[in-house]
DNA sequence: AGTACACCAGCTGAAAATCC
DNA sequence: GGATTTTCAGCTGGTGTACT
């Protein structure tokens, strides 16, 4: 794909588009082989380990209906965590040993009952339905969640940013083939299809367009008054850690005039740190607290890091986010593959870079008496 | 310091199949 | 033959993190 796709000159050239179909092809028989040796299996695949009622519902695909449930256990309804992602993971390591099958989790991910009846009792979504319940062993997931997991992570293993040769396949595709290029796309280039349509709507419309804001002391009052006014709060400490209905932000992007997801940012990186954190903060130090803190942690490398875990060990005014600023700020430059360099490296190289770099004090910010954000002089 | 953008997971309409 | 259950696909909001 790459090397056909990086230099395109005629997207409407039709053997472009046949070079991404016989590519489809390719994938689909490999899944279908591979489903072939599941349903071979069939008869093995027995539930011999108790299960969780929110793991016997038979639907993968749609969240699981709560109206009338009376029981008590229940599943988590966060985020699924890396040791959850990894505990799905060694369940799949199992079942593949236990069962003898090839290891592609990607054919099962890809794997879509588009000719063949639907029905729950049909072999193929037993088969399936049998090993996302496999792979839910011991977690406190339903099998929705685990099934939309292993999707994302099994299903497209391509991820980041988008190379040329995906942007020039995806036009090839458009041209020639629109009502699937999608579905096309998705497969051909393991990518997660929804990032495909977010992105094939801005090759075709445009990307929405962003106005520059400055931000002032004027226009930080101006935002958090109306944050204030829009969300019934009459004492600014109550805003602390506090979540606004996505109706707040609507009105704030009307007034200020600026999409509201700019706005939220601003809130949580910038002006929350400002009004909330109450102490004389130099950054270098702060940095330096941050690099060590990671070391808490078993981190091997810089993406394995959970910023929001790392944040707890911070007074509660700073946000994740910024933490994570001031510290990448240091490193980015000089290890320029966090994803496989040492972790412990890159912690000593940010330690060591902090008492190079200009100390800084954070700007931390009052509302006063007359109702306007002033600079605190306290510190 | 500010911006950009892909990922994740939840939701839902339409279609297909089954249930009663 | 209408209600129910399930898949696929489309869409979205919010989050995480990389880049300039």
């Amino acid at each position: 794909m790459e090397e056909q796709f990086s230099i395109v000159e005629d997207i409407t050239d039709p053997s472009l588009m046949e070079n991404i179909l016989s590519r489809l092809d390719e994938i689909q028989l490999e899944d279908e082989e591979f489903m072939q040796i599941l349903l071979s299996k069939q008869n093995e695949m027995v539930v011999t380990w108790d299960q969780p009622w929110y793991q016997m519902a038979n639907c993968l695909t749609r969240p699981l209906d709560q109206s009338n449930c009376k029981e008590t256990a229940m599943f988590r309804t966060d985020a699924i965590c890396s040791d959850e992602s990894k505990k799905i993971h060694k369940n799949w390591k199992k079942f593949q040993k236990n069962f003898d099958v090839p290891n592609k989790p990607i054919c099962l991910a890809r794997w879509k009952n588009k000719e063949k009846c639907r029905s729950p009792s049909t072999p193929e979504e037993f088969v399936r339905r049998f090993v996302i319940s496999f792979l839910a062993r011991g977690l406190e997931r339903n099998l929705y969640q685990v099934h939309k997991h292993f999707l994302n992570r099994y299903g497209s293993l391509n991820k980041g940013k988008y190379w040329k040769y995906e942007e020039n396949a995806m036009e090839v595709c458009l041209y020639h083939c629109p009502k699937n290029a999608v579905i096309y796309l998705s497969a051909v280039l393991s990518r997660e299809p929804r990032g495909i349509y977010k992105r094939l709507w801005q090759m075709f419309n445009g990307k929405p367009e962003r106005k520059k804001l400055k931000w002032t002391l004027q226009l930080a009052t101006k935002f958090l008054k109306l944050l204030m006014e829009h969300s019934g709060e009459t004492v600014v400490d109550n805003l602390k850690q506090k979540k606004f209905e996505k109706s707040v932000w609507l009105k704030l992007e009307g007034d200020i005039g600026q999409q509201y997801i700019y706005l939220q940012q601003f809130w949580q990186d910038e002006l929350h740190v400002q009004l909330f954190v109450k102490a004389d903060v130099k950054i270098n130090k702060l940095r330096r607290k941050v690099f060590k803190t990671l070391r808490l942690y078993p981190y091997k490398v810089w993406t394995d890091i959970r910023w929001k875990e790392v944040a707890k060990h911070f007074a509660d005014g700073f946000s994740h986010r910024f933490l994570y600023k001031i510290c990448y700020f240091l490193v980015f430059k000089s290890i320029n593959k966090l994803r496989t360099h040492p972790l412990e490296e890159v912690i000593i190289h940010g330690i060591e870079k902090s008492k190079l770099v200009p100390n800084k004090r954070l700007k931390t910010l009052v509302f006063n008496e007359n109702k306007e954000l002033e600079i605190n002089i306290a510190f």
